[in-house]
DNA sequence: TTAATCTATCTTGTTGCCAAGTCAGTGCAC
DNA sequence: GTGCACTGACTTGGCAACAAGATAGATTAA
């Protein structure tokens, strides 16, 4: 085991460090055995691990070619401004899309945060972050009908809740105690994000309350690749 | 790819629900590859995975059995305690090792950090954290010899630095901007923390200053095992 | 009976061979 | 000369056969 991970740590410096370029072809896997005095196996397996880290990318019959490395966006974590204002802000390219609205099953932490009764009717709404055409985050809002009623048939147009709370009513935002996690994706979530099993996501879990009257307006899950982004907190 | 992944966020599913408890056997590889209907190096190489992964452990001639599953602390990542305190307040058989105190080559970012000039020794002092004898975290000081005169002889039995600051007669510390971001472990860290390549890694990065005379005493980086925590901010 | 050894069969681990894709060079038909 | 088909040498991808460790049961010898 030891000596893939070495092979593989080695080969990241060296693209890191700037001997490969993007699109530049890498030493063949027999090439890279023979030189290191290990079987093929080990080559292969250290290159598909550089794959699934979105180093290099590898086409049959040609070789194995370094990727371009992903941008990285420097995050504010904290402070009150919607997730829009802050991409806006830096003058990134950026777009949400409303992905889904719908009905969820009783769910104890989330009702919980909610403060919702068993027999409440709770919404989730999911809005894909995207930069430059690649999604970067999916962001899931959890909201209870009995304080917004229309949500059911406006929710699939939403792509800013804070925009939505707003016109509702609501506008000091405080943010309940948030929770940092790091989880690698589901199916869905590689689907939406579009990168592999192996690319960390980022897990924010918080609650969201108006300022004024203390009404839980929202409990919000987001998933941010955590290849994409330096945060600052 | 795809097949090997869903298999893989399959048996995550089942060890997390109960359906297998830690050191239960997981069927062999050839069983799950009938049952399935792929070739066995699928299920093979989702085998190793998990491994990576810390869910299962696998020996020749036997097996393949599901892990312990790690403990989950939950970390104050704000706030200006030291993070030996932090654990003892909250119960932890805690301890800290100091692995190394050595000077530093020339390294822009970390002299810039530390105001430094080009010609001005650095040291760095390594700790390791260990929470019931898990090595959980890795926590590396930079500080510059022209503000601690003694650290090259002290500083390998240093394990607070924030007593060590103390004892120098700095009362109140405030932390400058802190970088987060997830990275993967290094040889070095995968050896201290004994974890796999897959293990992802919180990496908190930011400087530390008196607050009453401005002078930087600090820089300091520190991997966290991802697996092992739960961050509150 | 008891203890040791062999054997069959299961497990995971390894390796080497061949399939499949790509491309450049060669040679042939026109 | 031009175009086309073929060939050989290289690449990555996949798999089947084999190696090696473990275990339970049968066999054998004292």
């Amino acid at each position: 085991m030891g000596e893939k991970a070495l092979l593989v740590d080695k080969i990241i410096e060296e693209i890191k460090g700037g001997k490969y370029r993007p699109h530049d072809k890498l030493p063949s896997e027999n090439e890279l055995a023979d030189q290191h005095k290990v079987p093929r196996m080990v080559v292969r397996k250290a290159y598909e691990r550089l794959q699934e880290l979105g180093y290099i990318f590898s086409k049959q019959g040609k070789g194995s070619f370094v990727q371009n490395q992903k941008l990285q966006i420097p995050l504010i974590l904290t402070g009150d401004v919607s997730f829009t204002e802050k991409m806006q802000e830096m003058g990134y390219n950026f777009e949400t899309k409303n992905i889904y609205c719908e009905q969820i099953e009783y769910d104890a932490s989330i009702y919980h945060s909610l403060k919702a009764s068993q027999h409440d009717i709770v919404f989730k709404i999911g809005r894909l972050r995207i930069v430059d055409g690649c999604p970067i985050a999916v962001h899931v809002s959890y909201v209870k009908e009995t304080v917004f009623q229309d949500i059911g048939q406006t929710g699939k147009s939403i792509t800013s809740m804070f925009q939505y709370y707003k016109s509702k009513g609501y506008a000091g935002f405080g943010p309940m105690k948030t929770q940092l996690s790091v989880v690698f994706p589901n199916e869905a979530e590689r689907n939406l994000l579009r990168c592999s099993s192996l690319i960390p996501l980022l897990f924010l879990e918080s609650g969201c309350m108006d300022r004024k009257t203390g009404t839980v307006l929202e409990h919000s899950k987001i998933f941010y690749r955590s290849d994409c982004f330096t945060y600052v907190i």
